[in-house]
DNA sequence: AGGAGATTTGACTTTCAAGTCAAGACCGCG
DNA sequence: CGCGGTCTTGACTTGAAAGTCAAATCTCCT
């Protein structure tokens, strides 16, 4: 499972900011690689000599681009969040109803999900940097509550149903993060398909005709 | 966090049974406090000494119950898969078409994962005990085949729309295995408000009606 | 070439939780 | 009582992974 780090600093170059682009491109590496990971096997199950060996580097190299494990969990967070912000700016550039947006927002995020390391499913924040915490929380629950507003919107153009409350939103992300634990690029179903799939569940649910409403 | 541990050995019984009883009662006592930390911070990332802490017990304690952390894990799951067994067989006995039968299964599983220390999301299999793995899997499969079948026969009866994956078993799982990761006894959501929510989305979708595909 | 800084690593220390054990507490019995 | 078995625990050992460090290597520049 060793895929190849980008080569030490240089190899080829000649501008003078390719130290500086190298250190980008090697903390980007190691957390794409530990993203992965910690997805597919949890924070502390990981272990930092793992993430070394996936990437053939060894540990304290990890620790010459990242300060400690946990600096290294926030870095993935706060890349998660940052490209959750890039999608849902983009969401907003869209025309369309509310619901059109919120597909497209589903379908990315999907997408992002299936890409492997891109992302990381933010849960384990306890084991975050103390002081770090906070603000991560802060901007967590800035996203929802965006993603609120998007519901809210919705109900107002008459592109959702009236009676939707907040749960539509974690009701949502709970189908899209559970993605990673099953998704295999190998496996019979292309993020395409999937993303299709859920939008299609999302906005007209399973049944065959809108129409009496069963309960148990 | 202490709850009361079951009294030690008899306290006031008479019955010759009391012994075993009292053993089956602090087996799933300690399997309880050990599903619900499971569930919130992830296997590797408790200790048995909180799980001993939060019931007040000591850690050799959950020993003499349990050979290991592992089959601690293993009860949890078993316990877990047991509970999905006898919802899917009170399902099969209920009149009405497949798609009752799902909001039926979907409704108690959002109960189960509501109810404290209940179940416990399957979803750490590479921390069981080796020689466990096997099987375990193997009745995880055989409870989504027989999911997957009731969503046949839902397209088959019609209840169904005749264009659904197997994804839809998916799609399903993850919003309700993700509940436990935010769901809070003392916050604004029964779990009655919570399955009747998330049985509309799953029958109606959030379109405002059944009309155009959104895409993106 | 060769020296300065940047990067990498083998070998080490530290830490923390899993797991063990033998001594003690508790219980129901004669 | 006090004895035998059941249960509980404080104090310990162990192992694995976090984290450190100083020596080795690499790169670029002159």
């Amino acid at each position: 499972m060793i895929q190849t780090m980008p080569p030490s600093p240089s190899a080829q170059s000649t501008s003078p900011f390719k130290r500086e682009d190298m250190r980008v491109q090697k903390l980007d590496y190691i957390r794409r690689a530990a993203s992965e990971l910690f997805n597919k096997k949890g924070f502390d199950a990981t272990s930092l000599d793992e993430v070394a060996e996936k990437i053939g580097i060894s540990k304290p190299s990890i620790y010459y681009y990242y300060k400690n494990k946990s600096e290294l969990l926030l870095g993935c967070y706060i890349r998660t969040l940052d490209l959750c912000d890039d999608i849902l700016a983009e969401t907003h550039q869209l025309e369309g109803s509310a619901l059109d947006k919120i597909c497209h927002f589903t379908r990315q995020l999907i997408f992002l999900n299936c890409a492997k390391g891109a992302i990381a499913v933010v849960s384990e924040i306890d084991a975050l940097p103390a002081e770090a915490i906070g603000p991560l929380r802060a901007r967590s629950r800035d996203l929802t509550r965006r993603l609120k507003r998007l519901i809210a919107d919705g109900v107002a153009d008459g592109s959702l149903r009236p009676d939707l409350s907040d749960v539509t939103t974690l009701f949502i992300m709970g189908a899209v993060n559970w993605t990673p634990r099953w998704y295999r690029e190998d496996g019979p179903m292309t993020p395409t398909a999937i993303a299709d799939a859920y939008i299609g569940f999302l906005v007209h649910g399973v049944a065959a005709e809108a129409d009496r409403t069963p309960d148990t």
